[in-house]
DNA sequence: TTATTATTGAGATTCATTTTCAATTATAGC
DNA sequence: GCTATAATTGAAAATGAATCTCAATAATAA
């Protein structure tokens, strides 16, 4: 939309293309369609919701090409994985962005996203104290933000039906898997 | 197998059968069995190696059961999510242990356990500024184990080829679902 | 003991993700 | 520009974790 958008996706294609090139890969329009419509999203997305951004704007990428982008836009860092929620993964665009972390409402979704410097001193030292090398990290906190607080204060009875527990209780979960085996959130930015 | 970890399950089973009576359900054995069985796996685990643990014990419990019963060990504290990975989620039994955070090996999958008390003061801190009543964390660090480190500084030739690169890189990641629609990591602990 | 109804297991179902495979097309070399 | 090579694509099938259905079973309260 504005030019600011639209000069991050460039940027981004760009990267991409040095990335193909240096890993001996082949670049397609799909690719690159697939790119500039994620940095047009402002949001957390998931696969479905790209696949039909793409689709209404008649981009026709089928979804297979969509999640077979998808580790070669994170191996490339253009995007990461942010959480996984209702069965599948959420993505976020990186590049152009500083390093942030999620604030999240258990009651009402609500994400917030932070950015604080005292992580990285504990991650050195906790890193210093194991032996490792860190290279990124990943916190979220949970809790009610202010609207959901004072609903709970105002809510007298309490909720002791069973019929409200949900399933898949996951909460910021996901892995970087060492086998090339089968494998298998709200979405503010 | 030892007397510690016998009572730690009996504990639990008893926080559970509270747990049960107050949200006015009723409890199994297979549901005791589940328990005993957690709380006799010191490792983060999956549904797959709880089930055939149980089955290798002559306990014929469903998958279903062990799906069912997995919101009402989350719910009534003893268990949680640590993180999603090749495909499907990954828990820890936490009743009677202190809460940790992970350090995570992004080359062998090492998972190392960690505690620190200053991530408590970020949280209280970005809680305030944000109006958010925080009442957990997820803080997982991400790098190179000391091996894997020194793996790496020997070996001159880089990995450059695509065939190495893995779908769902997804790295601890999972929310509580609002909908009680469908819905869809090594294990040191 | 009985009535009620939650729970179980087996199997069907769902749905995100991966795989297969034939057709297409990006790149390198000429 | 033309060709050969092999990566990429889309459509459809396959996979697999998680959920649901439903009849049989069994935990609780009366
Ligand atoms: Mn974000
Ligand atoms: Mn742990
Ligand atoms: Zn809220
Ligand atoms: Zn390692």
């Amino acid at each position: 939309m504005n030019l600011n958008n639209n000069s991050t996706a460039m940027d981004a294609i760009q990267k991409f293309r040095e990335y193909i090139k240096e890993k001996g890969l082949r670049n397609t329009p799909e690719r690159e369609m697939i790119i500039e419509e994620i940095f047009a999203i402002h949001n957390h997305f998931d696969v479905d919701e790209l696949f039909l951004r793409l689709r209404n704007k008649k981009k026709r990428i089928s979804k297979a090409s969509l999640y077979r982008a998808i580790p070669l836009l994170i191996d490339s860092g253009l995007i990461k994985e942010v959480y996984f929620e209702n069965g599948h993964l959420h993505y976020e665009h990186i590049y152009g962005h500083k390093h942030h972390c999620h604030l999240r409402c258990v009651s009402c979704g609500r994400i917030v996203e932070f950015a604080d410097d005292e992580i990285v001193s504990i991650q050195n030292k906790i890193g210093k104290n194991y032996g490792f090398a860190i290279t990124s990290h990943r916190f979220e906190l949970l809790g009610y933000c202010s609207q959901c607080e004072q609903k709970q204060k105002t809510c007298t009875e309490r909720n002791t039906s069973i019929k409200t527990l949900k399933r898949h209780q996951a909460i910021d979960m996901s892995i970087q898997t060492k086998n090339p085996h089968n494998q298998r959130g709200d979405t503010r930015r």
